[in-house]
DNA sequence: AGCCGTTTTTGACAAATGTCAAAAATTACC
DNA sequence: GGTAATTTTTGACATTTGTCAAAAACGGCT
């Protein structure tokens, strides 16, 4: 059960139904990894090579200012990817790092696999171009949401869209999310209740 | 020369090299639109159904908040394309507007077109793929920069990034996109001299 | 239960940005 | 070339958010 691979093949089927040949195909290739707390996904300078449909806990994209601070980019849970798409695509070194803010399970598709994939298998190409427009136009979205409301919106909205963000990250590293200092976002949330 | 297509056809075979018959086929097909000052590419409520390829001008993508205050979520020049992929993809109604703040030009390829393509032009579907990532991670990366910055940096950054926007586009609309009181940004021009 | 390290809250104050309205500058047009 | 309309700048002030440091609360561990 803990190696299960299926989830991410019927989030694709989903997308685009696939024959049980495909399915079987990537399923016997396909692998869960799984990531302590505080353990990363990868790291900057390194190339990442591999795509992973998060199936458990948390994890932060990080990214590193000029200054020397950090500010997590966006969060990613069950059911997203943890992939930096710009450093698989290109095959240049990450510019970011994606932390385990949770223990975490993955299902694990590497670069070759999904070169393998678009060829043996029909419709991935397909199911792959949907989600990754999908994937980055909710971002867009929600970030330029963000940069229209003010710090308290931000964070009712984030509770809504999230709820169980805020149970499970620590306030320093939403706060780095939301654009906002930690002690103005515990008064905000103080204003809450 | 008005209606030249070619453009949008060499940067196509630029990202994925194509057959000289699949550009043929395509340059017999595609067109060119013209905007005046004002006008709009497409409308809030309307379907997008045709993606352009800007050869001269600037428009500004425009969101409405919910208290019907108006927020530039960004400009496209030259080089870059008109067109709400939400909408595009999905076929449900655009939840925004773009709007020309010079007379443009563009390339136009409507989604009756995309779609003979993706059968007929080889390499066309890749080269589609490839490209909206690209420019969806751009804007993620402009988005998310625009977070950390204040807002001289952010000023300064738009202002390298993209000086022509500073001259043809008026200062209101530059304040919205940069998530700025209008005031506050003339002010910040102030201090930069 | 009690201790230690970490996280969150709070206070006092500084800095940045917003608001509103009027003046100045610029642009468009006859 | 002059006038009207639009855009930008400016002033005075309010509000929001940041900064820094200390206190309080929390969580893990033995």
């Amino acid at each position: 059960m803990s190696d299960n691979v299926t989830p991410f093949i019927d989030f694709l089927d989903s997308v685009v139904p696939m024959t049980k040949e495909g399915k079987a195909f990537m399923k016997s290739r396909l692998f869960t990894l799984s990531l302590g707390k505080g353990e990363y996904a990868y790291e900057i300078g390194s190339v990442c090579h591999r795509i992973g449909f998060v199936t458990d806990g948390v994890l932060r994209v990080v990214q590193l200012n000029e200054d020397g601070s950090e500010y997590t980019k966006y969060f990613i849970n069950e059911g997203h990817f943890s992939v930096d798409l710009e450093s698989f695509s290109s095959g240049l070194p990450s510019q970011e790092y994606q932390e385990a803010l949770t223990p975490c399970r993955m299902i694990v598709m590497t670069k070759e696999m999904a070169e393998v994939f678009h060829t043996h298998v029909e419709g991935f190409s397909r199911a792959v171009s949907i989600l990754t427009e999908r994937a980055l136009l909710e971002k867009i979205k929600i970030k330029s949401e963000m940069f229209t409301d003010d710090a308290p919106t931000r964070y009712e909205k984030l509770l809504e869209r999230n709820p169980s963000i805020i149970q499970r990250v620590p306030l320093q590293v939403i706060s780095s999310y939301l654009g906002v200092n930690q002690a103005t976002l515990s008064r905000i949330r103080k204003q809450l209740r």
